[in-house]
RNA sequence: GGGGGGUUUCCCGAGCGGUCAAAGGGGUCAGACUGUAAAUCUGAUGGCUAUUGCCUUCGCAGGUUCGAAUCCUGCACCCCCCA
């Protein structure tokens, strides 16, 4: 049996524990079960989970057995804490589709062959779907005081805001919430419950009930919630949420996002997300501090996550397109590949006899592309030298495209300035 | 109800009969520098064509004038003051 709780502690990933002074004892006595809560509010899940799911993924591996809930009932309801405002709830068909595909995900983070220790993954909906509401008030809602509910954070918080108010609906997740902790306790063993700090109060709601429902003490663990140096959120950009779905965030954008975590930060994010033993965390930092440009963290954080999330053939496809996205002249390439390189790219089709004769004028193409506004402001971004035809500079004004120029079968890439491409398909 | 001030290009804000596509700042976009960072510096920033122009733009609609963002009339909206 590893000793979690050290290796915890050392990534600061302990903010609370119900037992300070016995839980890592208990922890290394045997094997438990722990779970963590994962609300399925969309179709993926995002940066932000990865915390508990890589939690679970460290108990799993230190000997213990992770259980993943996702919230298919609670999720109908909506946890009030933590946010400010009354939620929307989702319908049940969404609810369906977002488990199934988050489960999917899950799969890569978590080992669910592994004999004892496999991870599990549970759906509190299928416990809570034939509850009766006469049923739950009688044998969980007796339990509940309502001074101590109102004392919670959650509930505190909302209440003292005045418009924002809370229903009854919200009020009552911490019930369900604690519930499912009794249910894993009866049906799986489970004794432990983990998750941000924020779930405190819920977390603390469930272990209550089941000292009063099943006179069992089980234990809570909460880590740190996650925020940047700048005080913002970690994994979210202008553009939105950094999503775990190749889909959603593709492989490379998820890649870059890591690469580019801010040298205040990344010490952590290794820490908190990666494998990476405090040896080698530690020699990160030595590198960082002395050689800064090297950015061997920001690299080593980004292969990892992405390894970890989207697999050895996601990590390979983002460093291809990093390659060619910072530097690299561009060769031939199939469509195929192009397609896969350049997935976020914008492109846009025009037909193929645009490029015989003649050809079609550099700046028309940079028009068409939509780098730039008008002909006017191609023209000023090529005497600027900011516009790229296949990663090489455009010298001409007055250069046009033809045939030659595609580097696959059908396309070929502009650029504008460091980062912005566009792809043009001639068919 | 009476009096006064305002509405300018993405934003703020100058301009008050020709030299106005319209100062300045911000933002944005490039370039240099650099660590795919921050800061800094440089250039660009209505459209079409080219280096000669043409077109559209200064709340909206008319008018005066060779010529208007600039003057006049009406309309819309905003702000302030007095009742």
């Amino acid at each position: 049996m590893q000793d979690i709780f050290a290796e915890l502690s050392w990534r600061g990933l302990i903010h609370q524990t119900t037992d300070d002074a016995n839980l890592q004892a208990w922890l290394m006595a045997q094997s438990r079960t722990v779970y963590a809560g994962f609300d399925p509010t969309a179709d993926s899940l995002h940066v932000g989970h990865l915390l508990p799911l890589s939690m679970l993924r460290r108990f799993q591996r230190a000997g213990h057995k992770p259980i993943a809930i996702v919230g298919g009932a609670t999720g109908m309801i909506g946890d009030p804490s933590g946010k400010s405002k009354e939620r929307n709830l989702l319908t049940r068909e969404q609810l369906i589709a977002n488990v199934e595909s988050i489960e999917v995900q899950m799969r890569g983070v978590l080992d669910f062959e592994c004999g004892q220790t496999s991870a599990v993954l549970v759906n509190n909906f299928d416990w809570m779907q034939n509850f009766s509401y006469l049923d739950f008030l009688r044998d969980v809602g007796k339990n509940f005081p309502v001074n101590v509910m109102l004392a919670k954070d959650s509930v505190k918080g909302r209440l003292e805001k005045t418009d924002a108010g809370m229903s009854y609906t919200e009020f009552s997740y911490m019930l369900l919430q604690a519930y499912d902790f009794v249910h894993l306790s009866k049906h799986h063993g489970c004794e432990l419950q983990i998750g941000g700090s924020d779930q405190w109060g819920n977390i603390t709601a469930g272990i209550d009930l089941a000292r009063r429902m099943l006179s069992v003490q089980l234990y809570g663990l909460t880590c740190p919630l996650l925020t940047k140096s700048d005080g913002t959120k970690m994994g979210k950009t202008e553009a939105g949420a950094i999503w775990l779905s190749p889909e959603r965030t593709s492989p490379y954008r998820f890649y870059q996002y890591w690469i580019n975590v801010g040298d205040d930060d990344v010490s952590n994010c290794l820490r908190v997300f990666t494998d990476l033993n405090q040896d080698d965390v530690e020699s990160l930092d030595k590198s960082r501090a002395e050689e800064p440009h090297k950015r061997e963290s920001q690299r080593r954080l980004a292969e990892e996550l992405t390894k970890l999330v989207h697999g050895d053939s996601g990590l390979q496809r983002a460093q291809r397109a990093t390659q060619i996205f910072f530097g690299q002249e561009i060769d031939q390439l199939s469509d195929a590949e192009l397609g896969e390189i350049f997935e976020d790219v914008p492109s846009k089709e025009l037909p193929r006899d645009r490029l015989s004769g003649d050809g079609l004028g550099i700046l028309d193409a940079f028009h068409e592309s939509g780098l730039a506004s008008s002909k006017g402001d191609a023209r000023r971004a090529v005497q600027e030298k900011g516009t790229y035809l296949n990663n090489a500079r455009v010298e001409d004004i007055g250069r046009n495209l033809t045939v030659d120029d595609l580097i696959s079968e059908t396309s070929l890439v502009l650029r504008r300035g460091k980062k912005k491409y566009a792809i043009l398909r001639f068919v």
